[in-house]
DNA sequence: TTGAAAGCGATACCAG
DNA sequence: CTGGTATCGCTTTCAA
């Protein structure tokens, strides 16, 4: 069923239907009635590709993250989903390509092979050579998350920079002295991920400003993970007092690591971070944390993507987010139990 | 740049680019070699819309699940990252439309603009009308679970019947006599959900068999719900010492309940259910469930929908997995603590 | 082993 | 307001 056989069935020519189609061009009412009448019948829609292809765009758009192997995290999963809808609703179609470097077979295909008009990249590195590569070829994109020099590009972004030191701020406030940092695993730290080298940054100057004892761990991605960080730093600092964590994929093995420690939160340890909300909310106590406006943040990179599109040549725009810390059940001040003092040191039962 | 292009600088037809490229026609090593530096000099990547245009095929096959407002549960998140590396690895594209009707834009667009080869769907009903869509289009699509009647169709499911009447058995055979059931949201168990219905049925079942008595709950998909619904159980029935849950989302609040209540787990209460094992794990004590093979099911489904493409015309195929339960930390024998008699009943404070 | 040309199914320009 | 036709970039048949 294409375009041809509804002209021949409505006695019309092939580009009449098409005008009637896209009002491009003015039909008058009798023929389109009649056109439409034909297109109900024999439920008809125009070929994707053959559009793509006479008109340059394909209504698609990529969404670029990094292969996973075993398991994403749910952050990077509430990104998803939030651009597909935002998408959706504008009438832009996802394709997804788990592509890390721009060598992928994957990476490739969207961009060299034209499949879609414009990408989101998520996951972005402070040097990102896909990123590199898009701005060069001036192919419209945005980025969730900011490279070192964001200058002149589009994006949406945390600042993980004052998000953590909120954290720091807020631990501080309550009176912990000696407090730990859980990052994202060193594996990425050392591939140069924003969140983990910003939010790092963030931690340990707020710490020196308020004369924080710290030390700051890399922790993979998983609750066993969690639980083996948390029992080093109970050995290697007893009296440490609260943690900041970027890592909510590791948050329950870090409750379930306390719990063996026989650290009761809030009363005698703090935990708090930057995680989304419905992450924070699944664990008990409940999380104090700065959220993740996940779906906020994909909605506007779609936004800026499909504006970006619409207007070529615009200048770059950007969203820089600051949630503020929502307070839950899981920091509380310091020294409520004096716990490093009265008990033997975890970690090394 | 385009095929024409790259035959004029290589100084041959187009035709033979395209059979240098595709191999469907012997070409001279001297000439595949003068094609071959003329294309990487420039860069040349064949665009996808013309070649879907011109052999009908797009490479692309679409993944269909029902739009979540807010926010996906982990399960279907680890569902879409599952498809899109299986899909990757074969060089396939993923796209996404989330529509829980036929009659969606996006479900539209994927099947009746023919932006996708085939699809595959999530989070089937047993009477499913987008099923019965494809179904009558004799459009190639792959279902992750089955309908009540799956006969003649293409799927990967669970055996929910058996994994629901598994845990069942578990906690009877650890002597529990009062069980409740906590299920997916009731207007998911209205819409008819596969899992929500055949985990009851198993439940029921398996509960009348081993003469338990129970109580079965609806409950949201979100810790909050959870939690509410523990309230109401142990109101309802506080001699209820154990409980099965499909309701992944709904398993921290669940455990929330449980220790506002001052149940232990697992001396004092048993929870097991089907879940995800990276949500199982995440909990502490870690879940004892059957472990949802997410991974395991993305992949199976694409093999399938790529195995369909391939041979049209073939015998449906399916695959019915009955993932074990894991044994972790969650359940234990009844009556360690003999609860309700020496405690008032809780969610009454 | 290679070239020429006819599609694939739309869009949009040029005429009338 | 409508029709005819070139065009998008690639695949594949037909001929040589």
């Amino acid at each position: 069923m294409n375009i041809g056989e509804i002209a021949r069935r409505a006695g019309v020519a092939r580009s009449t239907v098409s005008y009637a189609l896209s009002g491009k061009r003015p039909v008058s009412d009798e023929t389109r009635e009649k056109i439409q009448r034909v297109i109900d019948d024999l439920g008809y829609r125009p070929n994707a590709s053959a559009r793509a292809l006479a008109n340059g765009r394909t209504s698609t758009i990529g969404l670029v993250f990094p292969p996973a192997g075993n398991h994403y995290t749910g952050m990077q999963l509430d990104f998803i989903g939030s651009v597909v809808e935002a998408a959706a609703a504008r009438d832009y179609d996802v394709l997804l390509s788990p592509s890390g470097m721009d060598s992928d077979r994957s990476f490739q295909r969207l961009l060299g092979e034209r499949r879609v008009d414009g990408a989101i990249l998520m996951e972005i590195r402070l040097e990102d050579e896909r990123v590199d590569h898009l701005a060069r070829l001036d192919f419209p994109s945005v980025t969730i998350g900011r490279t070192a020099r964001p200058g002149g590009t589009w994006w949406v972004g945390l600042d993980h920079t004052a998000l953590a030191a909120a954290c720091v701020h807020h631990l501080a406030d309550l009176g912990h002295r000696r407090v730990a940092f859980v990052n994202r695993p060193e594996q990425l730290l050392r591939a140069g991920y924003e969140s983990a080298h910003r939010g790092l940054d963030g931690f340990t100057k707020a710490a020196a400003e308020r004369g924080l004892a710290v030390r700051t761990y890399c922790c993979g991605d998983d609750p066993a993970s969690g639980q083996a960080c948390l029992e080093r730093i109970l050995h290697e600092d007893p009296a440490t007092t609260a943690l900041v964590t970027l890592n909510e994929a590791a948050l329950g093995g870090l409750y379930r690591g306390l719990a063996h420690a026989g650290r009761h939160l809030p009363r005698d340890f703090s935990v708090t971070g930057v995680v989304a909300s419905r992450w924070a909310e699944t664990v008990t106590p409940q999380l104090t944390a700065a959220d993740v406006p996940a779906e906020e943040m994909g909605r506007r990179a779609v936004d800026l993507l499909i504006e970006r599109l619409d207007h070529p040549g615009g200048a770059p725009r950007h969203h820089l987010l600051t949630p503020p810390i929502s307070l839950r059940a899981s920091t509380g001040p310091a020294g409520g139990a004096s716990f490093a003092e009265t008990t033997p040191p975890a970690g090394t039962s």
